[in-house]
Order: structure tokens, then C-alpha cells, then sequence
DNA sequence: GAGTCGACTG
DNA sequence: CAGTCGACTC
């Protein structure tokens, strides 16, 4: 079982894109982020005809979700309401607003595709929100890992787990995505829960991205970010074959800012 | 001699469109209206490399023209006050703000390239304002009809002459490009001066475009208004070998709403 | 419907 | 730098 995450940055703009990946790389799964797109206005149809089926959770603008899947998925559902229950606490009421958050199960393994807020700046109201939404998110998975199947959480992270996975770490200690807190974060929210970081679980070597930024040429010097990742539950830690970064995306044409990564699962 | 005029809407987008059309169309001068750029970014190099320097009159977003021409103008100048003398009439002194005028000379003819104001809607700010500029613009020829060279004044005249003019031109009576005003206008300042219609002259059918609004699928229907002309002074009348408009451009990628109309002068 | 800009986000 | 939107113009 294949199956991959990324950030398309509009899905809208990067169709083309998204539909000549598939099918050179017909994954099982793929899970998408920065849709920009309210569900109405989502190219459903143009990913119907080479075989996938979208299961969407969008908004106008900004963030948007969705997993795109040969085969039926299961259990399908949006945002952290949908498993952790409504009414949320008053402090975590607003984090489904904005739409981060989707799941589905195939075979007995459930995906969740995830985008995580960017932060904006280390202490500005987005950081804070980053660090809110990241703690409610420790409280979603572990109600998911309660299931008896085993679970990938993959997405865009916007966080570097460590100094490996930046370019020139090296004054970048308090930068968004690197901050201690961040990181901190990640480690209660997701590893502390027992999931693996399979990309590095395999790849020991630094200098593996999976985003570059569009300003100062940053593709062309290889100055990028690996912020995409995908997390396994310990019961999928034997079925664990690859995890592989595909950087040819991301020298197309008007690319999207990041490439895709492909988890397989024999 | 040719000289042919055309709105091109936004010279940068049109970029290519406009080059592969003198590279198959080689006119003398190519008369460019609604460049929606300013001088420094005008892609003059682009031009250059196949042959034709531009003189420009360019401003943001709004408006802007433009000679493209193979061999060097003289008597270059941009606006009415550089041929009516600055300051002008108070009431007129506005009129070069927007960048609706530029004129040069090629062997013994004088090129005036116009885009005349649109004027929104009858009766509004804005058709007071075109009316204005119009009365202006009869001052402004009547100068240059003193010097002693054949005059062609073309561009974008944002009005249709008589009915012939328009597609179902019934019920259009007080229709922006068609009110009484602008066709008074029109023959007050320009073929009160002597000034000949040089495509009607030679082809009286009525039903013949240049301008197909984007909506509606007016290009599809043949929907559209003749409103980019060529007037000639009285002594090029015996010059006058045809005016054909060019309706191909219309139909290519993503196009200008209006299409190329080519003078030819022996 | 298609071009522009400016504000916003990443 | 690249995407979105909203306001504006034609």
C-alpha cells in the first residue's frame, strides 16, 4: 500500500500537476493540502476520470484537505470535532474553522491527512494558535490510536524535527518551524504517542527536503525544509518498506513551494 | 505604407500575440492602445529583437498607447498639451493624466494614435469626461492639420459611427459608443475637419467588428461594434489602397477583446 | 470575462 | 515568489 502526501498549494492551479503525478505514480492514497478551494468548486470530476476519489474538506482561500483514493475509503470524517466530539472545550471551539484535518480508513489502516498551521512568526497570535491547535491535535490522535487498526498520520507539518532536516540550521534556532516549542510540540503531540517518523526512520542522512521556498531561488540551491512527513503507529513498524521524497515535482513548470513524499506499507 | 491600430489590453499579456502578428503581418506601425503599463516596464526589447522601437505613453492599470515602428519616427509626442502648448484652459487641464495620445511622424504623414475614453455609461461622470476630451481632441487635430504632411488619426475611438456599425443595433439608440452625443462628437471633431473614415469609405456593408465584449460570447454570435478606426486627412485620399480588419487575433488563446484593422496607404 | 492593483498568507 | 480575494475598469 502506497501512500503519499502533498501540499499542492491550490489544487485548482496545480490540477495538471497533481493528475500527470498520479499517473505516473499510482499510489493508493494521496493526501493533500492548501486545496484553496471551497468543496463546491473542487475538480472532482478530472480526478474521477484517471481513477481517484476525493474526499474533500475545503474553504475559500486558504488551507483545505482532501484524500484522493483508488478504492473506496471508510470511516471518513472532518476536523477534530468528528472523533473528539461536539462541543469542544471553549479554548479549542474555533480550531475546526479553519480546515486542517481529514481521515479515512482503507484496508485497516487509517490515514489522517494533515495540515498544520503555519505560525506566521515565533510568538505572534498565529504561533500561539499553531501550539493550541498542535495540542489539540495530541488529543485527536490518541483517540484514533484507540482503534484496532494501525494509523499514518501524514501532512504537511510545518515543522523540521530536527537540525537535519534544514539547510543551514545554523541560526535558525528560534525560526518558525525549528523553535524549541515546536518541536516540543511535536514530540508530546505525535512521538511521545509511540509514532515513527518513517522518512527518517529509513534515512538517517540530513539534507532531505520536501519544501523550498519560492523567494531567494531556493529550489535551485537546494535550500529547502523536509516539513512533510508521515507518522506510523508501532503496529505498522514490520510493514514499514520505504519512505521516498520525490523531488522531480517540484522542477516542473509552475510547481507548487513543496514535493511529493510516498510511504509504503507492504 | 501600412499603419493598423489595435487595443491590445494589456501589452504584457499580449506580449506574444502582438509579436507573432507583425512577425506575419509586417506593417509599417502598429498603433497599440490600453498597453495597462508603465514606461519602465514596457517590453520594449522584446519589440526590438523583431525590428519595430516603441514610443511609448504608458501609466498603471488604466489606459496607456503606444507606436511600434520599423523605421525611426520624428516629431515624436505624447498628449494634447505638448501640441496645444501647457498651461491648458482650466477646464481641460486634467486631460493628459490619462495617457490617451501619442503622434509621430513617418516619411510625410503624420500617425496620431488615440484611445478615446470609454465613458462607462450615458449621462455618467465619466461620458462627460469623454465628451470633454473629445471637444479637446478637435483643438488637438485642428493643430496638426496645419502642418503640411497627410494626416491618419486611428486607435480606439469608443464609438460606432452609424448603425452599420453594430450588431442589432435596435435598441442601442442611447447605448454607450452609440448615443447621439458621442456620434455628434465624433463628426464634429473629426470629420468636420475634413477627416474620412478610411475602412468605410471603401466598404459600405454594414455588420463589419472590431471589438466583441469578453461576455456573452459576443466573438461566438459576431456580436461586436466597429469602434477602432482609421481617419485620413484629405490629402492622402488618393493614397488610400484598402483598410481590412484582421479578425484572426480575436480568436486566438486568451485574446484581446478587440482585433487589428490595417490601413494601406501607396 | 478579462485585465489591473493591493492586501493577505505562506 | 506564488497563490487567493475584492475592488475597479472596460
Amino acid at each position: 500500500m502506497k501512500i503519499a502526501t502533498w501540499n499542492v498549494n491550490s489544487i485548482r492551479s496545480r490540477l495538471a500537476h497533481v493528475v500527470e503525478w498520479l499517473e505516473n505514480q499510482p499510489v493508493d492514497v494521496l493526501c493533500v493540502q492548501e486545496t484553496k478551494v471551497v468543496d463546491a468548486d473542487f475538480p472532482k470530476a478530472d480526478l474521477e476520470a484517471i481513477g481517484y476519489t476525493a474526499y474533500i474538506s475545503g474553504q475559500k482561500s486558504y488551507n483545505g484537505v482532501a484524500l484522493l483514493s483508488r478504492e473506496p475509503l471508510e470511516s471518513v470524517s472532518m476536523g477534530f470535532t468528528s472523533v473528539l466530539g461536539s462541543p469542544l472545550a471553549e479554548t479549542i471551539a474555533d480550531l475546526d474553522e479553519q480546515k486542517r484535518v481529514i481521515t479515512g480508513v482503507l484496508g485497516n489502516v487509517r490515514i489522517v491527512n494533515l495540515y498544520v498551521p503555519n505560525g506566521s512568526a515565533v510568538g505572534s497570535e498565529k504561533y500561539e494558535y499553531k501550539l493550541r491547535w498542535l495540542a489539540t491535535l495530541r488529543d485527536y490522535l490518541k483517540s484514533l490510536l484507540l482503534e484496532d487498526q494501525g494509523l499514518v498520520v501524514c501532512g504537511d507539518f510545518n515543522i523540521a524535527p530536527d537540525d537535519r532536516d534544514i539547510y543551514k540550521p545554523e541560526g535558525k534556532e528560534n525560526h518558525i518551524m525549528a523553535s524549541p516549542a515546536e518541536r516540543q510540540a511535536l514530540q508530546t503531540t505525535v512521538l511521545d504517542l509511540g509514532l515513527v517518523d518513517a522518512f527518517r526512520q529509513l534515512h538517517p542522512e540530513a539534507g532531505q527536503f520536501t519544501w523550498w521556498d519560492y523567494r531567494t531561488a531556493a529550489f535551485r540551491r537546494d535550500a529547502g525544509w523536509r516539513i512533510d512527513h508521515h507518522y506510523i503507529s508501532p503496529q505498522l513498524g514490520d510493514r514499514l518498506v520505504d519512505c521516498v521524497i520525490d523531488k522531480v515535482p517540484r522542477g516542473w513548470e509552475k510547481p507548487s513551494d513543496h514535493t511529493p513524499v510516498i510511504l509504503e506499507l507492504g
